[in-house]
DNA sequence: CACCATATAAACCGATCAGTTCAGTTTCAA
DNA sequence: TTGAAACTGAACTGATCGGTTTATATGGTG
C-alpha cells in the first residue's frame, strides 16, 4: 500500500477529514470538490487537513479506496445454498441491484467513470470489489449448481456476467444517463424476474 | 432548440470552432478542456469563438448534439430482415459493439455519465439517439418475429433491453473502469455468440 | 506548571481559467 | 477599390483553487 505511505493516521480528527472527505467527493466529484468545501464539511482547519493528507489526490484515493472495501464487505454475506436457483438468483439480483440503484452506488459509478484516466487505480479497485467480486460468487454458485446436475453451462464466468447485466436492464441505462433517479418496486421486480427467466431458460437442465 | 438560439451561425470559421471544440472535448471532457485550447485546436482567436458561441457551455452541448445525432444516423442502417433472427441478432449486437466499444464511443459515454447532473439535458439525448434507438430497432424487429411465430415475447422491450445488456456482459464493465482498452475479435465473439444463443434460448419457438 | 503535539483562522501565493476588450488586419462582395 | 464584416492576438479582469505560512490557541502529560 505504497499510496498510504504518506498518511498520518494518528490525530484526533483524522476520522473528521475522511468523513468530511467523504461526503463532498461523493457529492461533487474530485474536480468538483474543492479542499475549501471538504475543510468546513469535515469542521477541520485547512491546516490540520493537510497535516494528514499532502494533497487532494491522496485524501481522494484513500476515500475511494475506504469506499471500495466497504462495498465489497457487504457484498460478501453468504448466498443461501439450501434454497433453489431460482431463489438464489433472485436473492443476489436484488443486493446487486440495492447496490447499483442507490444514490450511493450511483455516485461512486459516477465518479469512478469519469475519474478512471485520472486515477487508473481507481478503477481497478473499484472493478476488483465490485464486477468481480460479484461475478466471483456467482461462478461458486453455479458451479455448484452445475456439479448438482441442476444446470448445464459450458462458460461458467460467460454465464455470471450474462446474469449481472440482465439485472441491469432499462434500470441502469435510465439511471446513468439521468433519466430517472428511482424505481418502483414493480419497475425492479420486471427485471428481475426477466433477468431469472431468461438466465434459467438458458442454463436450467 | 432553444438552445441554440443565441447562437450565431454565418461566418467563415463556424465549422473550424465546432471541429476543434470536438477534438478537444472529447479528448478531456467539459472541465479539462479550456477555451484556449479548444481556440488553438480550431486554429481560430478566441474572440472569434466567443462571437458565435456566447459561453463554453452553449459550445459543449452544441458539440454533444451533433454527436449524438451522427450516433443516431448511423444506427438507422437497415436490419435485414430476410436473415434468420439468429444472424440479424448477431448484426446488430456487432454494430452496438462497434459503437461502445470503439474509442469514440467510450469518450462520449465518459463525458455523458461524468456531467450527467451539470448538463442535465445531455443525459436525455445521448439516452434517446443511444440506448432508445437501439431498443426501437429491436422492439420493430422482434415484433415482427413473434408476428411470424420464430419467437414468443410477452415483453417485448424487456426482451430488447436485455439483448443489449447481454451484449455487454464482461466486456462492458472492463471498459469502462479502464481495466482494458481494446478487446480480441475472439473475447468479442464470445460474448455475442453467448448473447444470441441465451436470448434465442429464451425467446425462440 | 511547563512542555509539546495538535489544532485553528486567516492571510497569502501562484497558477489556471472563463470571458472581455481593443487596436489592428484580412477577406470579400458591391 | 473601398468599406463593412469577420477575424486576430495579446493583454487584461475577476474569480477560483490547491497549497503554504504564520501567529495563536488548546489540551493533555510528566
Amino acid at each position: 500500500m505504497a499510496h498510504a505511505a504518506e498518511i498520518v493516521r494518528k490525530g484526533r480528527k483524522f476520522d473528521q477529514v475522511l468523513q468530511g472527505a467523504r461526503q463532498v467527493f461523493l457529492a461533487d466529484g474530485f474536480e468538483g470538490a474543492s479542499v475549501d468545501d471538504i475543510a468546513r464539511a469535515a469542521g477541520v482547519s485547512k491546516a490540520t487537513l493537510y497535516s494528514y493528507f499532502p494533497d487532494k489526490r491522496l485524501l481522494f484515493m484513500e476515500v475511494a479506496r475506504l469506499e471500495c472495501l466497504r462495498q465489497g464487505e457487504e457484498s460478501l454475506a453468504l448466498i443461501e445454498v439450501a434454497a433453489t436457483p431460482r431463489m438464489v438468483l433472485k436473492e443476489a439480483a436484488e443486493r446487486m441491484l440495492g447496490f447499483l440503484l442507490s444514490d450511493f452506488g450511483q455516485r461512486v459509478f459516477r465518479i469512478c467513470v469519469a475519474e478512471a484516466d485520472r486515477f487508473p487505480e481507481l478503477g481497478r479497485q473499484f472493478y476488483e470489489t465490485g464486477p468481480m467480486m460479484v461475478r466471483n460468487r456467482l461462478t461458486e454458485f453455479l458451479t455448484e449448481c452445475v456439479d448438482r446436475k441442476q444446470m448445464e453451462i459450458d462458460d461458467i464466468e460467460l454465464a455470471a456476467d450474462q446474469f449481472a447485466e440482465l439485472c441491469k436492464a432499462d434500470l441502469f441505462p435510465r439511471l446513468v444517463f439521468n433519466i430517472d433517479a428511482t424505481f418502483s418496486e414493480a419497475e425492479i421486480a420486471r427485471v428481475i424476474d426477466g433477468a431469472v427467466e431468461t438466465f434459467m431458460a438458458r442454463y436450467a437442465i
